[in-house]
DNA sequence: CTTTGTGCAAACGATTTGCAGGATG
DNA sequence: CATCCTGCAAATCGTTTGCACAAAG
């Protein structure tokens, strides 16, 4: 995604288009890794400050609500954050850490009315839990 | 699970049986509903003092190294626990956030060679989100 | 009696908050 | 120029740790 459609983005969902919005939100845009917060201050800042912490907490918090961001949990303690709001599962290497998208399409879609009566699904997600290539 | 088999299953895994220990692990048992640390402590010490919080971390630690108790994240900031290891998936309500379990078998097995590429998986749990029927 | 568990209080790390100054539309 | 955003430091919350005493086998 260019410049002008990330600033295009922020714009439509009403954010003012602030150097350290700007920033956050593309480093995660050009990411697939679901960094932590720590890793994109790390990321962001590396040559030259670009933000303090209290406001990447905010601005992930922000971009959240308005729907550009999502908050992935897959292990204890740290959230991570991903840009990628198209329906997608997720694989967790459980030697590394690493965590890996898989398409939505690799699984049959599931049939959410076989649930226990009372409860009405909208949406889910699968966890896989294996080892990476690399591991 | 009664009183006795409770006290077998600790010394099975090798761990000596205190009070302390025997009320977090009975406690959980007899929950279906993945309490946090907080929860536990507040019911465990409802009359009587039983535990300390710190004991408690520490006995959810041990319980879950040995295998009897398993950590299950599906919220920001707090783990919770499970004392069901039989594999099964989640239901999460998005107003009221209670969980509920769903049988292995609601959904037909999934076929983990279908992943990218390098990916091994070994195993998998679906979260669903929806609405429950209190909501 | 040796080893392991418990409780307290202090430490810790991730995240949030209050507030004053600064930038955006 | 009114509103919203940023940065700093302090506060908060869940969890962990160090250590002395107590209990289990």
């Amino acid at each position: 995604m260019k410049r002008e459609e990330i600033i295009e983005k922020l714009k439509e969902k009403g954010l003012r288009v602030t150097p350290q919005r700007y920033a956050v939100y593309a480093h995660l845009l050009q990411r697939n890794d679901h960094p932590t917060v720590e890793q994109i201050m790390a990321s962001l800042n590396q040559e030259v400050p670009v933000s303090s912490q209290a406001t990447i907490y905010a601005t992930l918090q922000t971009l959240r609500e308005v729907g550009l961001v999502r908050e992935v949990l897959l292990e204890e303690g740290v959230s991570r954050y991903d840009a990628n709001m198209q329906p997608h599962h997720h694989f967790r290497c459980r030697l590394c850490g690493k965590i890996t998208d898989i398409p939505f399409a690799a699984f049959p879609p599931l049939d959410l009315t076989a649930l226990p009566p009372g409860l009405r699904g909208e949406r889910y997600e699968i966890i896989v839990e294996g080892i990476c290539d690399r591991c």
